[in-house]
DNA sequence: GGCACTGGTAACCTTGAGGTTACCACTAAG
DNA sequence: CTTAGTGGTAACCTCAAGGTTACCAGTGCC
C-alpha cells in the first residue's frame, strides 16, 4: 500500500520539517548549524542523519562550492518540493486541529 | 509550528492507516476483527491503543448497539474526515515515489 | 460439554529512534 | 596563542513505541 511507503520514508520526527525548512529558504542561507539554530530541538546527529537520509531518497542536495566544508550547504531538489503539498495539508489540518480544540475546548 | 503539532498527533505507524482505512468502509465492516484482518501486521493492542486515541481526539466513534460487546464497531466522524486530505496527499506522494524510483532505478 | 468465534486487556520483552556528551579538523578574529 | 565559529562524527544511553504471549468473558453451534 502507498500509504505505508510514504509513511515509512516520510515518516519519523524530522524529515518532514527538515524538507518543509529547506523548502522556504535559500541555499545560501542552508548551513548545516542555520538548519540546527532554525528547527528548534534537532541534534547535530539527528540533522546530519536525517539529511543523509533525504539525500539518499534524492529530495536533498549538498553543494559545497571550495574544498572548504565550511562551506556547505543544502538545497530542496525539484524532486523535494514534490513533499510540499503533504507538508501544506498536514500544516492547515494542523491548524484546524488547533482551532477545533479551543472551541470544544 | 503547526506542522509539529500534525505529526504528534497523527504520527507513529498506525494512526493514518486506521482512519484510513475507517474512512472507506460502513460501520458494519468495522468491527474489531474485521480491521485487524483488513489492516496487515497491525497487533490487537495497538489497534485498541489506536482506536481509543482517536476516539479521544474525536476522529473516530464507537458504536455498541446492545449490550453484547459482539456487536461494537467504529466508524469514523465528521472530523475524523478532515484528515482524509493528509491521507489523499501521502497515497498520492507514494504512488509518486514507487513510480520515481522505478525510473531512476 | 466442547470447540470456535467475538471483543478485548495485562504483562512482559525487544528494538531502534532519538538524545547526550565528547571529540576532531579547519578558519578567522583578537 | 587563544577563543570562537564552522562542519560534522563516534560512542554511549534512554525510553517509549510497538510486538508477543497468555488470558478472560460472552455467544453460538453441534
Amino acid at each position: 500500500m502507498a500509504l505505508q511507503d510514504s509513511l515509512e520514508i516520510l515518516g519519523g520526527k524530522w524529515k518532514l520539517l527538515i524538507v518543509h525548512y529547506l523548502a522556504q529558504r535559500t541555499a545560501e542561507e542552508n548551513t548545516f548549524k542555520n538548519m540546527q539554530r532554525g528547527i528548534p530541538g534537532i541534534s547535530a546527529k539527528m540533522l546530519s542523519k536525517e539529511l543523509k537520509d533525504l539525500e539518499l531518497n534524492l529530495m536533498v542536495s549538498k553543494e559545497q562550492p571550495g574544498l572548504k566544508t565550511s562551506t556547505a550547504s543544502y538545497s530542496i531538489t525539484t524532486y523535494g518540493k514534490k513533499v510540499m503539498p503533504v507538508t501544506d495539508v498536514l500544516i492547515n489540518w494542523g491548524l484546524q486541529h488547533r482551532l477545533m480544540i479551543k472551541e470544544n475546548g
